[in-house]
DNA sequence: CGTCTCTTGGTGACTTAGTTACATACCCGC
DNA sequence: GCGGGTATGTAACTAAGTCACCAAGAGACG
């Protein structure tokens, strides 16, 4: 089995197509590797292909003139960069830009095979549709929380976020600050707080959460 | 020539389908109108199926639970409300709603007839898939302004956008405040600032631009 | 016309968030 | 152990949002 064949079977929805199309689609896609950091696309840099990311996370983000930064969502391994695509198939202007959190592997779809696969498979569609649904969803939900939430309600949610199932967090208070748009001093004031609270601890470059239920609590109930 | 036919005029995409299509486009589709400030979507009502804005606009905003409110875009005539439908087609929660500003005329296309024209027309994907890049490209510049640009800055561009051509803003500084997702606290001194410095004029529930360029230069250069 | 009520806008004190401008602490290579 | 870069701490300040209340205007109605 040739390693285009492979990377299908990452994405159900692909190997129902007619074999006809899936031929094109073991063609004429590209694998394509990139190493950590990489911009993927971003004012100035921009793919022409719809992306399927295989192995990784991509950051997108959004940066100020003023150099502040907020993270707008994250591709994972098997999900689609679809809105960027659609971003890209219109004729605005996009200044997001999206970054490689660690080493990717994604496939890139040429937006013509792109149209086609979009025509014949109603499978596809609707991987492309709920794909973008849910980033749409999340942004509308960015866009309330930032509008209207208290920052140390959006810290503690993404602190929780970050650390998943584990207790401890790889980040600077900066990058923190990026995570929700605001400012490092901002969020460092909040972290002495929730550290004084005694619901976490602090290392350069770390924290480390010790009372996850005080901080689920201040996440869900302001 | 029936009503039915006389709607795909004002929508160049649809009338290069298909004859079958097109016809089936004129069985099934429904054109629904309903008055000003009636709820088209939002959290309980959700219309099953793909619109298309005949005439009037829609206003689509998201509510916090305080009760504030922040205005995401309109739906103009000519326009679809694509991005609304890909979020009804996705699983995901979707809390933002949907209002008439206007008494409206609009086509109702069944999801299953949506479905067959994506499929089937080359023309009708690009009209669709641009009218979402279009949404998602202002969503991302919402989540900007509203995380780094200044009120004040924020509030001279909503006003020039408001304004039009016309001089006079008819909006009670609490609407001008959800607009913005802003308190109306703020506005009122807001605008109480740039009618001191002689930049417009203010009555009940009225907003008059008197200095012009002054607005446009602070909307422009921070 | 006068009065009642609802909407709209004004104001001041206060809290929270973001900015500016530094100081200090930590880490790593040398 | 010593620089130099990175990370964090701090204080004073400005901007934005909140709270509590008041007052002016507009319309309704006897």
């Amino acid at each position: 089995m040739s390693s285009k064949q492979d990377w299908t079977l990452a994405f159900p929805p692909l190997r129902q197509l007619p074999e006809e199309i899936f031929a094109q689609l073991r063609e004429a896609s590209l694998i394509v590797e990139l190493p950590e950091g990489s911009r993927i696309f971003g004012p100035g840099q921009a793919p022409d292909s719809f992306l399927l990311l295989l192995d990784g996370t991509i950051r997108v983000q959004q940066t100020s003139e003023s150099g502040r930064e907020i993270v707008l969502y994250r591709v994972q391994a098997g999900e689609s960069c679809a809105l960027t695509t659609a971003c890209l198939m219109g004729y605005e202007e996009y200044q997001a830009e999206g970054i490689a959190e660690t080493r990717i592997r994604a496939v890139a779809i040429p937006r013509a095979l792109f149209d086609r696969l979009i025509a014949s498979s109603r499978e596809f569609r609707q991987f492309v549709f709920t794909a973008f649904s849910r980033r749409v969803t999340n942004l509308f939900r960015i866009i309330e929380e930032v509008a209207f939430e208290r920052i140390d309600v959006r810290l503690a949610q993404k602190l929780l976020d970050l650390a998943g199932a584990r207790q401890q967090i790889a980040a600077t208070h900066q990058e923190l600050a990026n995570e929700l748009g605001s400012a490092r001093e901002v969020i460092s004031r909040q972290l002495n707080e929730f550290a004084r609270r005694g619901w976490l601890r602090m290392a350069r470059g770390i924290v480390e959460i010790t009372d996850r239920p005080a901080l689920v609590h201040l996440a869900q109930h302001g």
